[in-house]
DNA sequence: CTGTATCCGCACCGATACTG
DNA sequence: CAGTATCGGTGCGGATACAG
């Protein structure tokens, strides 16, 4: 079985048309911090803001905020904020964030064990 | 055992570096036109230009031609040329790229069976 | 048919300053 | 600590024309 199959049930031409939720999503998902941000969380630890910006390195803070408002609508995260001073806000994966973040990782992981032999060709 | 294990290996403090072939690697593979086309010869048979062009919905001839020349230096795709008037041109998966759309497909997969319910929201 | 070359707008993004 | 507001540049990406 083509392993391709999987994708015939939504598209079965081929065919990713332009403007679909598919498309909206992916673009979501595979954002530059976006990538970046889900892997941070898929150990299942809640990390803070400043320890998303030290694991996502040279994300400023606008994409920061960005990205995380985008996969916060999205579902795929949880903001928690404790009302203290100083705040205190945690981030963490949702059951749906979780899902997304099993099927990054492998992908992840094989680009980094072959980034390297890629780029020097 | 938790999935993201699998990242420890190449990123043991789960920092993500500024500068590192994973990061270029990633940017190419899910550059915005990158991952459909990836997706679209993942299902084996060969594809021309003009029947990529069709199925990635959108991309302008300068982005296809950046596209595959990327992922051509990267080695996930061959270009296979015949010496026709008019041209005959023919873009298919290497093993490597194989091996990373075997990885792709379940994630878009998922994406296109979930969007709808996460634009929804 | 399969591209390359060029122009150019604008959206993205980083840097900086500021706030609760 | 955890953001928001604003500005400016720059490079991405679309459109068009042209070539082999």
């Amino acid at each position: 079985m083509k392993v391709s199959s999987q994708l015939r049930t939504h598209f079965p031409d081929g065919v990713f048309p332009a403007r679909c939720p598919s498309r909206t999503v992916l673009d979501h998902v595979t954002s530059k911090w976006g990538v970046l941000i889900l892997l941070a969380l898929s150990e299942g630890t809640p990390l803070r803001w400043s320890e998303l910006r030290r694991r996502a390195q040279g994300v400023s803070e606008k994409m920061l905020a960005q990205t995380l408002r985008t996969l916060d609508q999205d579902g795929f995260l949880h903001r928690d904020a404790r009302p203290e001073v100083p705040p205190h806000v945690e981030y963490s994966l949702t059951p749906r964030g979780e899902e997304l973040a099993a099927l990054l990782v492998p992908l992840m992981a094989w680009i980094a064990q072959h980034a390297e032999d890629i780029l020097a060709e």
